[in-house]
RNA sequence: GCGCGUAUGGCGGAAUUGGCAGACGCACUAGACUUAGGAUCUAGCGGGAAACCGUGGGGGUUCAAGUCCCUCUACGCGCACCA
């Protein structure tokens, strides 16, 4: 790149600028209440080691825009930034080297704040957080300890991914195929002792108050899929010989209990044990064993063939006193509904599979289809089935629930997919969890008076081997004494898993450095809900349920005032490799933020990736396409600028009239278009607009300098650095920052001057230039008397004629 | 398998929601300035010699369809034995 003296720098402009901003704090927030607020959040990045991607600055300059456009809007806006530091890649990093994962964390988030602030985003730096600062989960540990008090954090026995070879417990995503991920060592489902959370008791507000939510409607169906509700009975069946034991199931079509023939429990039911016969006993322990190594994927995924074996036992349907055999297959999930299943060969699929493959027996009870041939899930006329037949679905299973409740064998009953929130970890690099376990057995919370309960220093952390841990090596910090009782206590050695800190991350960022509360009530109030929340679709589940719950507890509690936190969220798309792959390292082409803003400078990358298309779209880099938005930058320069002398350009004159008309309504235009597109996030466009400006003032003798002034107004949220250098060219002497966004006036925004369409049987015939204001009819008299148009309907009949005011004429004829 | 989304020039994408398809940019071509150009400025740029044809394919509604309806195909995402 040729820069002549007084060319576009940005690789000198820019860090001047951002230094301005640091030190006169220009985005600071006030708790000014004289102005309406807007709270513009991005969704908290986990500062990994391979630093910044270029996926990431494309949510955050669009929230960066509407930050600084609101501003410029007279809101008082809240635009903070922080680090989700806690978490697996840092330990396992740290195992690997040998290094600590605080070391190794402080040195990624010093990368992460180097990247962000080389692009000029508008944080409020005083308000930063991690969420491995003691004094951030302090506030994290409180909550858990208001959970755990009200019944909704404790300990289960749940089945883990534990790998004996390497002695720890792994998550989902490090398991592949039944095999670690490191060393590739057998992992196999065992219960243990863990921590949850249960978010089930909230699933149905955690439904419902989706409807409130301006969210896209794929996110919201993706977490209704999750929650998963159904509607459905319970069913009580009593066991052949086993009086005191009953069978429950859950069922969504009570109204074809007829039709059960067998019943199946998960191969885990606790049932399975007590009632299997003796003769039946290897077979079911051999077929537990194996569906025990099976991890949750392989159970479904791969099982194409139903397995299952016979218990020996009997169920009684009630309805018939039919025996029906009890199965255990691991087609039944044990984690949902209850475990159990009474099997309906005739109208489920699944059930007919099995029972083909079993040999048990089909009966049909709704018509409709061929139970020999396949299972029918229809709705139909019921038949075999004594006081539901001649009725169709509905009905049925409203009168079949009717009946179990008055015969005091079964209730409706709704059922989630969603199950309790595992959450505990077996690793140092998370929150320790502030719970004591006393001599006499008992637990109790820390008291909230000594959090934070600071993560001990250890010696190694590596795994413990028991499955515990490495905080579990640290006997000096395991063992204490309970200071309200004096009792000996053993302190839980698991972690939170990484999800726990982001889930009310938005509210610390409101009241930072508050000591007292995690967030003052006042400022909850002044600031809540999230205006926009812009982030990846790979949190449309985990991340905004999880933080959805807590907030809901919390607001129960009484500790925020709304009952959402994120009123209004944005998905960005994801940014492709140039070979439209998606970007990683194995498949080399992945685009490193810091190589652009080195060449060509933050405000390039800004305006690139804004102008790639809809924000929402997924889309391909294109290294063009960067240098064609450096040029435009550079374009922009020297029409302000007269680079040979770094003065303002001599044609820019202070002259509202300069330029005419013609560019008076480019000028309003402009403004209009990029007021609406910003508004609705359509940078794309408004960058196009922003071109069309320019190309026009090119080619105009002299500008208003009025109109040039609103044009860097315009740019400054998009590509601050420039503007704010521009806007020192044309005489500023503040930041542009808190400027006014301009106002046009309507009156230049529409033409005077028209070309419409003159169409025969829809096809062009001519285009004519005509006054906007010119009615209908003398459009049509105009169109009539075209010698094209007389051409073209000679000899025909004119049926019909169509206008559209400012438009077309359309002459129907034949 | 189920659910959701997308499909427009060589490429990224526009199109006031039914009214001139291809704005704007990239790439490309030509010209100008220049010792030079991978800089800049100016112009051209869907296909076709033309009539005409063109918004993934086929059908429909309409004076008029990228836009609405039906159907098929491809790709992407999510869920996946959820009883």
């Amino acid at each position: 790149m040729n820069r002549e003296q007084h060319g576009y720098n940005p690789i000198e402009s820019e860090p001047k600028w951002q230094k301005h901003w640091d030190d006169n704090k220009t985005f600071k927030v006030l708790d000014d209440d004289s102005k309406p607020k807007f709270y513009a959040l991005d969704m908290f990045p986990y500062p990994s080691g391979a630093g910044l991607h270029v996926g990431h600055p494309e949510g955050y300059t669009a929230n960066d825009i509407i930050s600084r456009y609101k501003r410029m809007r007279g809101y008082n806006v809240l635009h903070p930034m922080g680090w989700d530091a806690f978490g697996l890649p840092a330990e396992q990093y740290a195992i690997q080297t040998g290094g600590h994962p605080r070391d190794i964390t402080v040195k990624n988030v010093n990368t992460f704040r180097r990247q962000v602030k080389s692009l000029g985003f508008s944080y409020d730096w005083d308000r930063e957080i991690s969420t491995t600062d003691p004094e951030y989960y302090k506030w994290t540990q409180w909550i858990f300890i208001q959970l755990y008090n009200k019944g909704l954090a404790f300990v289960d026995e749940v089945p883990v991914n534990w790998c004996p070879a390497l002695g720890t417990v792994l998550a989902n995503e490090e398991v592949i195929d039944g095999l670690s991920e490191r060393g590739g060592h057998p992992v196999i489902r065992k219960p243990m002792r863990q921590w949850v959370l249960k978010i089930t008791a909230y699933a149905e507000r955690l439904l419902e108050d989706l409807e409130e939510l301006d969210w896209p409607e794929s996110i919201k169906d993706m977490q209704r899929n999750w929650i998963g509700k159904s509607k459905g009975a319970e069913v009580r069946f009593a066991i052949d010989g086993f009086a005191g034991d009953e069978l429950v199931v859950f069922t969504t079509r009570p109204d074809t209990l007829f039709g059960a023939t067998y019943c199946v429990l998960a191969p885990e039911h606790e049932l399975v044990a007590k009632i299997t016969t003796t003769e039946q006993a290897e077979a079911v322990k051999q077929y537990q064993e194996k569906a025990s190594h099976k991890s949750d994927l392989e159970r479904t995924d791969l099982a194409k063939e139903k397995t299952g074996v016979f218990t020996g036992a009997y169920a009684v349907n009630p309805v018939n006193g039919a025996k029906m055999p009890i199965w255990i297959a691991d087609y039944v999930l044990a984690g949902y509904g209850t475990g159990a299943i009474m099997a309906v060969p005739g109208h489920d699929e699944r059930d007919w599979e099995f029972a083909k493959q079993f040999g048990i027996e089909i009966i049909e009870v709704v018509q409709g289809g061929d139970v020999t041939k396949e299972a029918y899930a229809g709705d139909g006329e019921h038949v075999n089935s004594g006081l539901l037949n001649g009725l169709h679905n509905e009905e049925a299973i409203a009168k079949m629930i009717q009946w179990l409740e008055q015969e005091g064998i079964g209730m409706g009953k709704v059922t989630y997919r969603l199950r309790d929130w595992l959450f505990s970890r077996q690793r140092y690099w998370g929150e320790p969890i502030p719970i004591l376990h006393l001599e006499d057995g008992t637990m109790k919370p820390v008291p909230v008076d000594q959090l934070p309960l600071i993560l001990p220093e250890v010696d190694s952390i590596t795994p413990s081997g028991t499955g515990e841990s490495p905080l579990a090596n640290v006997s000096e910090w395991v063992n204490t004494i309970d200071p309200e009782t004096g009792m000996k206590a053993r302190r839980e050695t698991n972690t939170m898993p990484q999800w726990a800190g982001s889930c009310w991350y938005y509210l610390r960022y409101i009241d930072p450095h508050n000591d007292e509360a995690l967030c003052s009530p006042e400022l909850q109030k002044k600031w809540l809900p999230v205006d926009l929340y812009i982030g990846g679709v790979e949190h449309a589940v985990l991340h905004l349920l999880y933080a959805r719950f807590w907030h809901k507890v919390l607001y129960d509690l009484g500790v925020v005032a709304t009952k959402e936190p994120f009123h209004r969220l944005v998905n960005q798309g994801m940014i492709l490799g140039e070979n439209m792959e998606k970007m990683s390292k194995s498949r080399g082409n992945v685009v490193n933020p810091d190589d652009i803003v080195n060449e060509y400078g933050g405000d390039t990358l800004r305006l690139y990736e804004m102008f790639m298309g809809p924000l929402e779209a997924t889309k391909p880099w294109n290294t063009n396409g960067v240098e064609g938005a450096y040029r435009f930058l550079a374009r922009i320069w020297r029409l302000f600028v007269d680079e040979s002398t770094g003065k303002l350009n001599a044609k820019i004159v202070n002259d509202e009239h300069a330029g005419g008309e013609a560019f008076k309504r480019v000028w309003h235009r402009t403004i209009k278009k990029i007021t609406e597109d910003i508004e609705t996030l359509r940078f794309n466009t408004a960058i196009s607009q922003m071109m069309i400006f320019v190309n026009e003032a090119y080619k105009t003798e002299q500008l208003p300098i009025q109109a040039m002034r609103h044009f860097v107004q315009m740019l400054s949220p998009i590509v601050p650095h420039i503007a704010e250098e521009l806007w020192e060219k044309l005489g500023g002497t503040e930041s542009i920052t808190y400027e006014a966004w301009p106002t046009y006036e309507e009156a230049y925004t529409v033409d005077n001057e028209v070309e419409i369409v003159v169409q025969v049987n829809g096809k062009i015939i001519e285009r004519v230039m005509i006054a906007a204001d010119t009615n209908e009819e003398a459009m049509q008299e105009l169109a009539h008397n075209l010698d094209k148009v007389k051409e073209a309907t000679a000899g025909k009949t004119v049926r019909k004629v169509i206008v559209v005011k400012g438009k077309l004429v359309n002459i129907v004829a034949n």
